[in-house]
DNA sequence: GTATTGACCGTAG
DNA sequence: TCTACGGCCAATA
């Protein structure tokens, strides 16, 4: 795969179903690289669509709310899934959680 | 070309 | 338990 780390960034976010998320740290492990990238590629390519409201932090807070459109919107996008909010946290984030190394298995 | 930062995570004190 | 620091890759100034 000579695909560059940003591409596997968005690819593996859009991969993510509705009413899952998962966190930067999942994603930077599957891919190889740190978490930070992931944050900065979201930030960075705000303007290709992709799910960025499903990918929280490791405690499943909405770190990146501020970054939307709206502090709200993400939240609003989570509960629209079916996924509860509860002070900017995810509830049941364990069990919503999509782990590309567990639900791609490499 | 060098320095700083960024939506993070893990370990150490 | 809480706070502080390092690591990682890429972009921006």
């Amino acid at each position: 795969m000579k695909e560059r780390k940003f591409e596997d960034i968005y690819d593996v976010v859009k991969l993510i179903p509705e009413g899952r998320v998962t966190t930067y740290g999942a994603i930077a492990r599957y891919l190889g690289s740190s978490p930070r990238l992931v944050g900065w590629a979201l930030n960075s390519r705000t303007d290709i669509l992709i799910p960025a409201h499903r990918v929280v932090n490791r405690n499943g807070l909405l770190t990146g709310k501020m970054h939307f459109a709206t502090a709200t919107l993400m939240q609003e996008l989570l509960e629209q899934e079916g996924i509860k909010i509860e002070n900017d946290k995810v509830v049941d984030f364990q069990r919503k959680l999509w782990d590309p190394e567990i639900e791609l298995k490499l």
